[in-house]
RNA sequence: GAUCCCAUCGUCUAGAGGCCUAGGACACCUGGUUUUCAUCCAGGCAACCGGGGUUCGACUCCCCGUGGGAUCGCCA
């Protein structure tokens, strides 16, 4: 472990939406950068030019800017840096640790179906990398002239020693025919520019990681840490895709999914503290280190998202929470903040709400404009109580000089009473007229809330 | 096929040789509170992949097997 100041990258590539997997790298190297005063890279791997579009770039920006990742510095695009790359490539062809290469597709695909015929792994076979005499004309690919023996160990900081033998790594492709840089070589020369110190990714690179310190190496770079986190699995342990529901983080914020519950859930996810489930981002940022990750892959559940959603909301500031449902979900709750009988309403909502979406139907009835009451739901539930005792309770409720929750409810217990009739079927009857539904919060919250005005002429049917 | 990785309740995980009769959380089930639903509270169900070692002692260490995954592109 080195002591140079903590640097650590997001660099997505702009070709499709930021998913969950790619979320949760992005959360534990901002972690660890934050954790130790460092800073935060966002790099653009731009450098596929048919597949990067400008719509995957913002969709993945306003991402993480709604994750609350924010990054140091403006993003660095790679697309913008090919001189940079084409200088280092000159730079390994004059040293002799990359060479020139003529062989065609065609040839290609040839020397792989032969060697999968017999049952090796495909690899180029090198007929290039020694070549001395006339250069042939057409076009050409650079090739990094891979150690034929040794071996290479990647020292990863979640999955330990990992061991390659060189000879299994090809002479890999680092500037194409038509000039420019592939993944691996750009990797490397811009983790090494940024002064990366620490790089975090899916091990779904860890086979790319030998080719990368290897070429590291042949530049007579430092090598960063690395770490490899495990993948996200869907509920079937398969990778995580499109055919497992939601898997782009903007779906989730459709859906009503805190920002702060979806780094908890994410961040959970292959990662520990002793016992503790609930995780402020404060506290995040403060306990987070690369120790706690798990090697194995693990599957995503929403149930549990679910969870810590609730779990976030209730630990919420209510303007705060107000403010983001009105602004961003489309349900104005302000002025449920005015007294204390709505803020008890507010509150009883906040604790049956599972997402931020859900508060619109659980307000509803409480709206004047959006309350609506179903006339089958009424025959089915009302009828069984008399008319006379819905009359006798808005005699008494009108008569209440102090209409609390309670005195309110004292009235339901003295027409029940007075009527010989158990309490639940006046109150169910109460419940359906007033809100419109069969579930709703306490009825001494519903009608301090209501009020009541709008109490007495909501029991008409 | 080759290389590499992984393996504790259904799921996320704690566990770094004796503290484990394996703990927590989600989900699920039961009871209580709420004379509704939800919440909340109490309780319950439920796991160390298999086989060999090493050791006085293995969930923990080693080997083999099995299972799962990743990678083998002029994608990233």
């Amino acid at each position: 472990m080195s002591n140079r100041p903590i640097i650590t990258r997001f660099a997505p590539s702009p070709t499709g939406m930021l998913h969950v997997g790619g979320a949760r790298t992005a959360i534990f190297s901002y972690l660890l950068a934050r954790r130790h005063n460092g800073k935060f890279i966002l790099r653009i791997e731009d450098t596929d030019v048919e597949r990067s579009k400008k719509e995957f770039e913002s969709e993945i920006l306003d991402s993480m800017k709604w994750l609350g990742l924010d990054w140091d510095a403006d993003p660095i695009y790679q697309s913008q840096r090919f001189d940079v790359y084409r200088s280092y490539i000159q730079k390994m062809l004059k040293a002799g640790t990359a060479y020139k290469c003529w062989a065609t597709p065609e040839e290609l695909a040839a020397m792989r179906e032969k060697a999968t015929a017999h049952g090796k792994k495909p690899m180029y076979d090198r007929r290039y990398r020694n070549f001395t005499g006339t250069e042939p004309s057409g076009s050409f690919v650079v090739r990094f002239k891979t150690p034929l023996d040794g071996e290479t160990i990647l020292k990863d900081l979640v999955k330990g020693d990992i061991c390659f033998q060189n000879q299994e790594i090809d002479d890999f492709i680092i500037l194409r025919s038509d000039n420019t840089p592939t993944y691996n070589f750009t990797v490397v020369i811009d983790d090494y520019e940024m002064k990366i110190s620490h790089v975090i990714r899916g091990d779904d690179h860890v086979n790319n990681t030998p080719k990368q310190i290897l070429m590291m190496q042949a530049l007579g770079f430092d090598l960063p840490e690395f770490a490899h986190v495990p993948m996200i699995l869907g509920p079937d342990k398969a990778k995580l895709s499109k055919r497992h529901g939601a898997v782009a983080v903007s779906q989730y914020r459709e859906q009503g999914y805190l920002p702060t519950a979806m780094l908890n859930a994410l961040l959970r996810l292959g990662w520990s503290h002793g016992d503790q489930e609930f995780f402020s981002k404060d506290q995040m940022i403060s306990l987070f280190d690369l120790s706690g990750c798990g090697k194995s892959p693990s599957v995503f559940d929403v149930a549990k998202l679910d969870h810590l959603n609730n779990q976030h909301m209730k630990a919420m500031d209510r303007e705060e929470l107000v403010n983001l449902l009105r602004n961003n979900y489309g349900t104005d709750l302000s002025t449920l903040l005015n007294g204390d009988a709505s803020i008890k309403l507010f509150d009883a909502l906040v604790e049956r709400a599972v997402r931020l979406t859900d508060f619109k139907d659980l307000s509803a009835w409480y709206f004047e404009e959006s309350f609506v009451r179903d006339q089958k739901t009424i025959d089915s539930n009302v009828s069984a109580c008399p008319a006379a005792a819905l009359e006798a309770l808005k005699v008494q409720w009108q008569g209440c000089a102090d209409f609390t929750g309670e005195n309110a409810f004292a009235c339901i217990k003295t027409v029940a009473t007075e009527q010989a009739l158990k309490i639940p079927v006046i109150a169910k009857a109460v419940r359906v007229l007033l809100t419109g539904t069969l579930a709703s919060p306490d009825m001494g919250i519903v009608l301090a809330a209501l009020g009541k005005d709008r109490a007495v002429e909501r029991l008409s049917i």
